[in-house]
DNA sequence: CGCAGAATTGATACATCTCAAGCTGGGTGG
DNA sequence: CCACCCAGCTTGAGATGTATCAATTCTGCG
């Protein structure tokens, strides 16, 4: 179970590989100084509960690298993941004392952490971050809604579809693989994972992408790498409309 | 279908019914004074369309009277409601062109309107209105999430009665209807729309609600009266801790 | 009164869950 | 180096909850 331990890597902010999608994405220098006085990194291992709902938050943060999942869960065991955070997100509420939701790694993660006092305070005295910090709630409040009509109103086939459409994206805008029309990626999920997120079983997970492949769909290279050849394809079998599907 | 035209009700801020729970909560008298100046009033009758997916927004605001669904349609028909607006709720998203989402008034409404520009500007330069919204947005996204697990992993049954819980409490912070232990409500949602909310079918909802009434769990007067005799036996039904059950 | 929209109820179909049995591939210890 | 092991995954067969299709029955209102 235990792996290697993964390295901590400590940044200049200058240089940070988020520095301009995360909350300090519009800092000026002076105010990245500040920040940069109140930041320290902290890593955790892939399976690794970062923070468990209800526990008492004295620092929020943003993933620097590695993915993780934001869950609830019911007393009887069913859970459904809320949130999917990759390097830029956010963790944590100002103004909220307590976790609501269980963030677990999925991968080695790194998180960039600020103590809340001294961040809620910076936050009060600082109109940039404030005002990023709206701009990526509204983000997150927008892909909740997108995922609620997922949850509520598609087929198991739409859900798989509609998850690889939006990972596949999130590639694409990450690495910058804008060679359009030959998506190629990793899935970072397990299938049950994939099913936490989708409100499904593991097994109709499998079953589904195993109909996707079988239809063409999708390719597989092993359970993870997936090859998209039509993304257009990918959102009708998502059940969207295709026109919205511009990769950038 | 046309019912008599609502009465359009201007109102000065200072006894504005949803003063202290809009984005405007946390403006001082001169910043108030300032929006009074941009603001205007609408009046849409129940079952009107405010704002269609895709049309440009030309304005933010805020529901003072009636409530609205926020909805996603797919191309086939099949719907899901994203968002409930109660009085105080914001609509709209500042810094975007375009509506996300369909609004349809579901009583009649009041919405107390910002042109989008005036507003932005004056948000920029007035930290209050940022941090409430802010903080509402938040409150937003924890609701969003909330219903996710409703959504993704709950029977028919505990959807149902986790929407009567969630109307059950608005309702009691709404009117302060503290008498605990006994509360009476109307639903505001027809069974469609219910269904809509639930990622059900209307039948089912029906069903269900039946269900409920026959084992006790809520009594009906008429079809949308509700009495919930026992609180906590209904966030049982929702599959809810029920300790969490605080009215307020 | 009688209509139209809303809701209920019934019978059946079907998608997904559940339970159960294998498969696969990468890591480990003998 | 091989055999084994185990987590992750696939596949199958049957059970079940919800959707679908189809009548009725309410209810408020012109």
């Amino acid at each position: 179970m235990l792996k290697e331990k993964a390295s901590i890597i400590p940044h200049e902010c200058g240089d940070c590989p988020i520095r301009h999608r995360a909350v300090c994405a519009r800092c000026e220098s002076d105010e990245l100084e500040q920040l940069d006085q109140i930041k320290y990194y902290r890593s955790y291992e892939s399976g690794q509960t970062l923070i468990w709902s209800g526990d008492t938050m004295d620092f929020v943060g943003s993933v620097v690298s590695g993915i993780a999942t934001l869950t609830q869960t019911m007393e009887d065991g069913r859970t459904q993941m809320v949130g999917l955070l990759l390097p830029s997100d956010f963790v944590g509420r100002p103004g909220r004392a307590s976790a609501a939701y269980d963030v677990v790694a999925v991968t080695d993660i790194v998180m960039c952490c600020f103590r809340k006092k001294p961040f809620e305070e910076m936050m009060a005295r600082t109109p940039h971050i404030a005002q990023r910090l709206l701009e990526m709630t509204l983000d997150e409040l927008d892909a909740a809604r997108e995922w609620m009509l997922v949850l509520g109103r598609k087929t198991a086939r739409e859900k798989i579809a509609s998850l690889i459409a939006i990972i596949a994206r999130r590639d694409a805008t990450l690495s910058k693989n804008g060679t359009r029309g030959l998506l190629v990626f990793d899935l970072p999920l397990t299938r049950e994972a994939m099913a936490d997120y989708l409100g499904l079983t593991l097994e109709t997970v499998s079953r589904q992408v195993s109909a996707l492949k079988k239809d063409g769909v999708i390719e597989l290279e092993g359970k993870r790498r997936v090859t998209v050849p039509d993304f257009n394809r990918l959102l009708e079998e998502a059940g969207d409309d295709s026109d919205g599907g511009m990769l950038i």
